[in-house]
DNA sequence: CAGATTGTCTACCACTTGGTAAGTGAACCG
DNA sequence: CGGTTCACTTACCAAGTGGTAGACAATCTG
C-alpha cells in the first residue's frame, strides 16, 4: 500500500525528450576538441550507468563505484548529470532510443502477420544475449515506480501504439484470435521478456542458460506464442 | 559480465530448512511468556521485512527504517537475525512455505487437466491482489542472484517438480500440446507472474489496475494460456 | 528468594552514500 | 597574446548504512 502509492514527484515536470536537445546540461554543444572529449566522457558514463542500473539495479549502484570503473571521479559524473536521479533519466532516454531503433529495424525487414511477431521475438532474444542490461533496465525501472517508470512509459509510447495497432489489424483481418490488443500485448510482453531474461528461474527448472539452450528456448517460445495468438 | 558472475558466497553453506527447526538463532524454543513475546516480535519482523523486501526491494530497505516501522530498535532485529542477509534468508524461507501451501491448497481442490491450470492461475491472481509482496519477493530475489536465488530455488523445488510432472502427464495423455515441460513451465510462469504483477507495464498500455480490470486481465490470460497449451 | 538467562535498548563505530565548494590547467576566443 | 570558459579534480560534509559492546530489567530456574 505504501510502496506503489502515488508520490509527490509523480507530477512529471521535466518533459522527457529522448532525442538530443539537452545532452548534458544544455552546454557542451560545441564542436571543438574539448567538447568532443566531454561528449566521449558522457558517453562512457551513460554506458557504464546503463550497464550497472540494468544488471545490478539502481539503488545497488553507487556513483563512487561507477566513477571507479570509469577511472574518473564521482564529481565528474555529477558534472554531467546533476544528480543520480537525473543520471537515471538520461540512461532511460538513451535506452528508449536504443530499444525503439532496434524494434523498428527488426520490423522494417519483416513481412506481414506472424512473420512480424517472429521477427520481434528474435530481436528480443538477440537483445537479451547482446545487451542484457537494456531489458534489465526496463524491468528495473518498472520496479522502481513512479518518476522513472512514467518516463520510460512515455518514451516507449509510440512503440506500444504501433504494436497495438498491429495486433488490432491482424485481428480484424482474421489472422489472429480476437481479444483486447492491450491485454494480449501485456501477456506477450511478459512472456517474451520473462523467458528471455529470467535466468534464475531457468536455473530453478534445471536449465543452464547457454547459447544452445537459448535457441531451444526461443523456438519453444515461438511455438507457445504461435499457439496462443494465431487463429 | 561482472554482474551475474558466480560470487564466492555462492557455495551454499547454511542448508535451507524452511520449516521450524532453527526459528531465530536456535534459542527461543521455550514456552514461557518471555519466549512467546519474542516469537511474536520475530513474527512481526519477518512480516514487515517481507513486505518491504518484496515491494521496495532488498537494498532499498534499511534496517533502521524497518525497525522504525515496527517501533523497535534496529538491534532487536539484529538480535533475532544476525545480519541483513540472514534476515533475507529467513524471509525467503517463510515466503517459500507460504507459496507452497497456497499452491498445494489450490491444487488439492482442483479437478484434472485444464482445471488445474485454471485453479493455479486464479490462486496466483488472488495472491497478486492479497499479498503482492510475496510475488514481488520472488522477483526481487531472482534479481538479486546467487546466494538468495539458490535458496528460493531449492525451497520451491518440490513445487517445480510437481508442476513439471503434471505437464508431462498431460502431454502423455494427449490433452496438451507436446513439448519440453520445463520450457513450457518457464513460459507460463513468466506470463502469469508478469501479467499479475507488472503494474507499470499495464499503466504503459493504458490499463489502470483496478479490481475490475484485474478480473478482465485474468480472463484474458486464461484464454491466452488455454490457446497456448491445450491441444 | 537469589542468580542466571534472555530480550530489548542506549550508545557507539567505521564506512559508504549522494551531494557541495573551491580550485586548476588546458582549450577557446577576442 | 590574455582573459574567459569549460571539463574535471581535490577536499569536504552531513546523513545514512550494517553491525558491535555493554547496560538493564523482566523472566525463568534452582
Amino acid at each position: 500500500m505504501a510502496a506503489n502509492a502515488l508520490r509527490p514527484e509523480d507530477v512529471d515536470d521535466g518533459s522527457a525528450v529522448p532525442l538530443a536537445g539537452r545532452g548534458a546540461t544544455r552546454r557542451n554543444g560545441g564542436s571543438g576538441i574539448r567538447a568532443a572529449k566531454a561528449r566521449a566522457t558522457d558517453e562512457r558514463i551513460l554506458a557504464a550507468a546503463m550497464q550497472s542500473f540494468g544488471t545490478k539495479g539502481f539503488e545497488a549502484t553507487s556513483l563512487d563505484q561507477l566513477a571507479g570503473e570509469l577511472g574518473v571521479t564521482k564529481q565528474t559524473i555529477l558534472y554531467h548529470h546533476s544528480s543520480k536521479a537525473e543520471l537515471l533519466d538520461a540512461v532511460i532516454d538513451r535506452a528508449s532510443v536504443d530499444l525503439t531503433e532496434t524494434f523498428h529495424a527488426a520490423l522494417s525487414g519483416a513481412g506481414r502477420g506472424w512473420d512480424r511477431i517472429d521477427a520481434l521475438v528474435r530481436s528480443v532474444f538477440r537483445l537479451a544475449i547482446r545487451r542484457p542490461e537494456l531489458l534489465g533496465l526496463v524491468r528495473e525501472v518498472s520496479r522502481l515506480g513512479a518518476p522513472a517508470s512514467t518516463r520510460v512509459a512515455h518514451n516507449l509510447e509510440p512503440l506500444v501504439q504501433r504494436a497495438q495497432a498491429f495486433l488490432a489489424a491482424e485481428m480484424d483481418a482474421g489472422r489472429m484470435r480476437r481479444s483486447d490488443p492491450a491485454l494480449v500485448l501485456v501477456s506477450a510482453y511478459s512472456t517474451v521478456v520473462g523467458v528471455a531474461t529470467e535466468v534464475e528461474v531457468l536455473r530453478a527448472v534445471g536449465i543452464e542458460p547457454t547459447l544452445r539452450t537459448t535457441v531451444v528456448r526461443r523456438r519453444e517460445l515461438l511455438a507457445f506464442l504461435h499457439a496462443a495468438l494465431v487463429v
